[in-house]
DNA sequence: GATCATAGTATCATAATTGATACTATATAC
DNA sequence: GTATATAGTATCAATTATGATACTATGATC
């Protein structure tokens, strides 16, 4: 679609930030705080260089905080922003709702 | 990730069947029933064949059906599941979510 | 001074998505 | 009999997304 349709729609725009494969898992994951090693092991198939690329965008789109402390080895903490909690209420009805068609989604996909 | 973990989690079960970077906003436009041509204008940067096979796909996975008109030329409407329909709350969410902070979305991303 | 742990970056390769273009079918209107 | 409209399919090319692998930095520990 067109840079002015995307801009008018707050679907699209939505979309734009977090449409890619692994940005609404990723939000779900982060409704706790967690440590860019605990998402590698949660995501056991995104290689490093995946998941730095999507975590950096969700941080760049405001979705995802992320906090470095200085100690060595490094600890680099990622937890939702305000605009991230607010999108959590609907990251819960998905989860419900994919729970809820669970076996019907099973079936097909 | 695994294919088990991805078949234990919802969250990700759902994303995996609409997680394609059009198949959120066609549920979305398919709230109103439509035909393939008014889905092509409003999408005015998608082609034909990228089309179909994201609506064959969101049949196949059961969110929307397929109707087909046997006449010349063809009209073929595209319409919700009872599953697809079960998800518009969501979408609907997801829409107000998107306007409420549509402005943080648009300097951002 | 070698090793470990963590959170990366850099580089290149491969796979998936998307796009461009041309083509098909056919009842109806001209 | 030619053009038109609709909803596609087929084929190939270009662009993105994703992945594999190797590498970096450094304080703490052995």
């Amino acid at each position: 679609m067109t840079e002015e349709k995307q801009l008018q729609c707050p679907m699209n725009l939505l979309m734009g930030s977090i449409g890619g494969k692994w940005k609404i898992s990723l939000l779900w994951a982060l409704k706790e705080t967690k440590r860019f090693n605990e998402l590698q092991k949660l995501f056991d198939g995104i290689t490093q260089t995946m998941l730095t690329k999507q975590l950096r965008e969700l941080e760049r789109d405001g979705f995802v905080h992320r906090e470095v402390y200085k100690q060595v080895p490094p600890k680099v903490e990622y937890s939702l922003t305000d605009m991230g909690t607010d999108f959590l209420p609907i990251l819960y009805n998905m989860n419900d709702w994919g729970a809820k068609h669970f076996e019907e989604l099973k079936s097909k996909g």
